[in-house]
DNA sequence: AAGTTCTCTTTACATTTGTTAAGAAATCAA
DNA sequence: TTGATTTCTTAACAAATGTAAAGAGAACTT
């Protein structure tokens, strides 16, 4: 779930519940399976992961996305990453089971999931692409030009191991690109 | 298409072609439209793409797979990538409007679908994964360790590109690697 | 308001990677 | 086989990134 979903939400009111939380909110821990499914009303949520005791961060949800451990979500493994807000927010959950009954509900909706894991997994395709072909001053110019709320509403810390770089290096390059101007 | 199809091929003779072609074959020319999707039956494929002059490698295809620049060959749109041989290859050669009679003749492949772009997701996820939270060295040894049939089969400077480092990087982690034994 | 925590930047040094060039080794073609 | 091409390795130097530590600044809590 990552495109805003077309489901008439107020209809199926009984299925789930809208629940608000503060800031670093874990919503689901890495290793455990993933029975909910969040639509974001309010706020900003991040994906990571542990690597070596470290926290690496790598995607972003905001305002109108839904937001889960899709793999976990659909196969019933434990979640490879931590879903955790990172402001304040206020969000739709909905189990699995209620999802269903929701998707089944809406007719043609079933056929538009396709559609919605097809453009998943094209942003993947392109963020790996840009990985292992721009350097990381590239990729912070795109994320600049490209998705300029996200650096508006995540920490740096975060950006920094979205882009695949210590927090240091995405400071030496600001300050590089800032003396350029 | 990525996975072997359940498809019963003979049985749609008359809808594709069987082609031999020599090594460094180029089936796809990045920025043009995909219209053929292939099955390699022999051989080694690579997808890449032109960076700044250079060639960057962002997959392997081996006997058994499906080939296609996915993307454009679902939407039409140029493709961001070349599809080339490796060695030799055997190849069925489908269209896109014979593969989608063959879907819609095979009951149950379409539902199918979902699932073979689900589970392509799932690795491009995972492959931008390792390339934020793993080294080159460990990439290099992933790769070693859960894909050895590639570096049986593909020239190393095809690697480096897929590893995102360059063909001299990658013959200093071996070298390093070799000393460590 | 004061203290605490979190976030970001900067510095110094070590390590890794990129670049360019040269040559060895392997492969291919005539 | 022989020559040509492709592939891989190595070297030297430049550039980028990681690590650790310190401190400034911002945000949050009480």
């Amino acid at each position: 779930m990552t495109t805003p979903s077309p489901i008439n939400w107020p209809k199926y009111q009984h299925l789930y519940e809208e629940i608000s939380v503060p800031a670093k909110t874990v919503l689901l821990e890495e290793g455990k399976t993933s029975r909910y499914a969040y639509y974001i009303v309010e706020g900003a949520v991040r994906l990571w992961f542990n690597n070596k005791g470290k926290d690496t961060t790598f995607q972003f949800f905001f305002e109108g996305e839904g937001v889960s451990s899709i793999e976990s979500f659909r196969t019933g493994q434990p979640s490879m990453c931590t879903i955790e807000t990172i402001s304040a927010a206020r969000l739709l959950k909905v189990s699995k089971e209620n999802l269903d009954l929701i998707i089944d509900s809406e007719p043609g909706f079933r056929a538009n999931l396709e559609g919605i894991i097809f453009h998943r997994l094209l942003r993947y395709t392109k963020m790996f692409i840009a990985q292992i072909r721009d350097t990381p001053q590239e990729r912070y110019e795109a994320l600049i030009r490209d998705q300029p709320h996200i650096l508006q509403r995540v920490p740096l810390q975060y950006i920094a191991s979205y882009l695949g770089i210590t927090p240091v290096s995405l400071s030496r390059i600001r300050n590089k690109l800032q003396r350029e101007k």
